[in-house]
DNA sequence: TTGTAAGCGTTATCAA
DNA sequence: TTGATAACGCTTACAA
């Protein structure tokens, strides 16, 4: 069953709230007492018992990522991979734990429940799993939450962290400009998602209006060959994709119709993973720091917990610019 | 500060145990008072504190997924990926949660640790992430464990679930034969990993003795070009790769050496993911489900903390085969 | 079918 | 610097 706390105190000759001073550093304790308790403790391999300390203090020390299920594939392998990494990694730095819950409202456990029973002290979450019950919930207890991503305007309120997606269109287009590409078209799969519409504002941003052209992947992947081959003829000598099976759809669509990449077009892609690097030729990429968002993420989120100043509503992470075969013009 | 048991018992005219006992249907009640419970639980919006509740019962509903950070590249992307998603949706659906933990002994909270503290009612753990120390603990305590993966010797006496590696194999070969190939040669990392071991008995079991040809790639990562080229002379008309990025690396060694894929030379990987559709031909893949692996290492960890019975100490999923053009001979 | 009361291991308050 | 003691919210014998 294990010692607890009693234990140790009964074995050092002392009360059990000593101990549980010298555990927690809540008090001064003479170094003499600490010494001894620390010392029975090492013997005994005492463990405080978290569930019992959970339940004193009202905190649990576990933070959770809610994960968006229903998007499982798109989601999941781009950039919740990556992320979930950091934040464990950076929860454990702080000394908290990571749990994962599911953003799926009708199955199982969900997030509003990990407030209502107190099973963890914040919540790391995509706005596209925020709904109007867990808003208010979160409101109305304070709890403390940080978003994922950008949310569109009607979830403001709450604080969120996310790529630079706008900067990264901006550097995607400013890149192919240096490397000789005039006419760079943009491909997004449509404007409802946050990410889509943040990069198609940062393109409207740097490609001179009169040459301005923006695909939805979603109205034109059956058309794709026709579409393409339309804008080959004199409005694109690149493309910059939205992410990597669009890069891959295109530019196998790019070669068929007979052109060469990168001689005749250029390409970048959003995302380094997972094939940018493989694809032939090797795609240049705006390479977005999911590792990065995950610790800023659960960096803020933790000082929310615990109270401490945060200095912005939001945090985002630049891109950056990974050159490779598919923008080289010469050569 | 939300309400307790006791405020839904007062509020209705019973005591505490009662609402506890409809809460958790642990003994019969009056149909009649147990609606009027209900329905006040539902009118204030009652939700039991789980802090509370684990301290009660000494469980926490909870089970943790050990991952291996220091592998987080090659692990974290294949395999873990979509585990995961799978480990969360059955284990929400037996009611409980999902912890994430880090493997590596020198970070923030062990492995152990969540044993000690009692912070999880069980733990799902690759076999590399298990040491001597948490050994001897999960085994002292007779703490419900299950391994993801099949463990080297040393570590057996622990349930474990894996891939049917070795079936995989014999699989690949199989389809090759079928297809005209009558040289695959097999391409593994090392025989370090216990799915490599693995992979090449069951290839070493399909391929007649005389005609086996195993390739350590950590060994010719620097001559590749070399290696194949003398194979391909006349020792090789196939290779099965033991992963996507391998595959890639050998294909286009193949392709630069003159050699057509798949007219002249049949190509196969293990795992789908992420890269055997993108492939130029697109591969054919031995596919692994760690979806369902996920699934089954959840089902059987669970039934342990419930202490039901166990049928197989072991359960192995098999691999399937999908056909692409990399194995299209003719045509 | 229901109530009473003890107990889970720790922290926190108040006194000394 | 330390010790008693209550309290956290729930479950679970044991009694009725």
């Amino acid at each position: 069953m294990g010692y607890t706390i009693k234990d140790i105190a009964k074995k050092v000759g002392v009360s059990p709230s000593t101990v549980s001073r010298v555990i927690n550093g809540t008090a001064t304790i003479s170094e003499e007492t600490s010494q001894k308790i620390r010392a029975v403790m090492e013997e005994l391999n005492y463990h405080p018992n978290s569930m019992a300390r959970s339940f004193a203090t009202g905190l649990t020390r576990t933070i959770a990522l809610v994960i968006d299920a229903d998007n499982e594939k798109s989601f999941a392998n781009s950039f919740f991979n990556r992320s979930v990494f950091a934040i464990e990694k950076q929860a454990q730095e702080a000394g908290f734990n990571l749990l994962i819950a599911n953003g799926n409202k009708n199955v199982g456990i969900s997030a509003s429940q990990l407030v209502y029973e107190k099973k963890v002290d914040g919540l790391i979450i995509p706005p596209n799993c925020m709904n109007r019950e867990l808003e208010q919930l979160l409101k109305a207890n304070d709890f403390p939450c940080i978003l994922l991503g950008k949310p569109k305007k009607k979830k403001a309120s709450f604080f969120w962290v996310d790529i630079d997606n706008r900067g990264g269109s901006r550097q995607a287009v400013e890149h192919l400009k240096k490397r000789g590409y005039k006419k760079p078209v943009l491909f997004i799969e449509n404007e409802a998602t946050v990410f889509d519409s943040e990069r198609a504002l940062g393109y409207a941003e740097s490609v001179e209006e009169e040459q301005q052209v923006v695909i939805h992947m979603a109205e034109h992947r059956d058309d794709l060959s026709a579409t393409l081959k339309k804008l080959l003829k004199n409005k694109m000598d690149a493309a910059i994709c939205s992410n990597n099976e669009m890069a891959y759809l295109i530019g196998k669509e790019i070669k068929r119709l007979g052109y060469s990449v990168p001689q005749e077009i250029g390409m970048v892609t959003f995302d380094n993973y997972p094939l940018a690097e493989y694809m032939e030729p090797p795609l240049s990429v705006v390479d977005v720091d999911t590792y990065s968002l995950g610790i800023e993420a659960t960096k803020r989120l933790i000082d929310m917990i615990q109270k401490k100043e945060i200095k912005e509503d939001y945090g985002i992470i630049p891109t950056s610019l990974i050159e490779r075969t598919s923008t080289r013009k010469e050569g």
